[in-house]
DNA sequence: GGAAAATACGAATAATCCTTCAGGTTTTCT
DNA sequence: AGAAAACCTGAAGGATTATTCGTATTTTCC
């Protein structure tokens, strides 16, 4: 397996003063833009300076090593798609079978939005699996889906709504993470998505919802 | 995106004498191991060398850089994988459905078989998506998936086909890479194939598979 | 104003890695 | 046997990179 050491995430200083709050985001604006830009292979920290308009050893004084910028923008990453998930699949308003079309939609969407980085983070770092980021948006992302999963399936056993929270859930992360790589018209986008959808209603249905 | 350029592939020298074949077998297999047991990261001709039990200058008469080496590893991969996959769906002594059923368990199956590999080889090699023994087993699976599609719903029109061929297919590679990641015991995994099975199946049927 | 803290700089260091090439060894073929 | 072709070796070159640290600048606060 790759060598998916945990990176040494001690932070090492936190800024104080205005300039280097800006000097922080400018550095993680940068570190985006230079993974999108030139992939994963040419992102060194230098490059990333150089692109923030800042000097290497200032990077350093806020990020101990490189890996620790890449986590930050990969817990980022995380955070804002769990909380995409979890908002639309919490959104008691509409029927269940709704709100996962409009998930699948929301997603894929973002996914090819946000493409280059995506795509780049994942070349570029060890995939953190086993950070307690990590766990935390998985969990979270894990509790919505199967809520969601048992008002959809109120009739169906527990172990069985577990089984296809897992499912869904790995389908739909992986599914965009590889989609996003083939390039398409936004129209074919659109047919994948509603034909994604449907798969997932048609299941849903077959194990006893009815809507 | 990724630096994705094609690397050179340029053959360097065909083996003619047996210990050179010999030679770039050891090589093909240490670098497989190397992959494996080191990652991606500490990937390096030099290690490859070693492990194989021969000198960085020979590994350089065969493969003319460690891109090639890599690119090697993936099309091999490849070739299986799709040789797996068609091999299953041409079968037409069974019914439709259980040969999907017995794709997505082959199918995951092998790839948590060989996850380390696969996972590193994802990590270290620009995803040479473009160079043509990638379109070419693409596209022989794509002819596959299809012409199952075509058979396994009779009734419903081209353009529909098409594009549930294209959904199973991503689907279906998508998350076996991603799948073999998270660790399962043997049952779980069981029943994960099965789950995703049963979806693809009510998809099928939803869409007026007769079976 | 001025001392102290915070911040910024960037050349230098040390490590790693890919690739080459000049020279030696083995096999093939006559 | 002997020449030619194929093959193997591994130290060295050249390039890139992550990270440090001594020094310079700016801000804070009395």
């Amino acid at each position: 397996m790759t060598q998916r050491a945990s990176p040494s995430i001690s932070t090492r200083k936190q800024p104080k003063q205005a300039r280097a709050t800006e000097l922080v985001t400018a550095i993680l604006q940068a570190a985006a833009q230079v993974l999108a830009s030139e992939g994963a292979q040419r992102f060194t920290t230098t490059r990333v300076a150089e692109r923030a308009g800042v000097s290497v050893g200032s990077l350093y004084q806020y990020f101990p090593n490189k890996a620790a910028l890449l986590f930050r923008l990969q817990s980022d990453e995380w955070r804002q798609t769990t909380e995409l998930l979890c908002g639309i699949l919490e959104d008691i308003g509409k029927p269940p079978l709704q709100r996962i079309r409009t998930l699948v939609h929301a997603f894929i969407r973002s996914e090819c939005e946000e493409a280059a980085v995506r795509g780049a983070l994942n070349d570029a770092a060890p995939l953190y699996r086993d950070a307690p980021e990590a766990r935390e948006s998985r969990a979270r992302a894990n509790r919505t889906v199967q809520l969601f999963m048992r008002e959809a399936l109120p009739d169906v056993a527990d172990s069985v709504c577990l089984r296809v929270s897992d499912l869904i859930r790995t389908t739909l992360s992986s599914v965009g993470a590889d989609f996003s790589e083939s390039p398409r018209t936004g129209a074919e986008i659109e047919a994948y998505c509603d034909a994604l959808a449907d798969m997932f209603c048609a299941y849903l249905k077959s194990l006893g919802h009815r809507g």
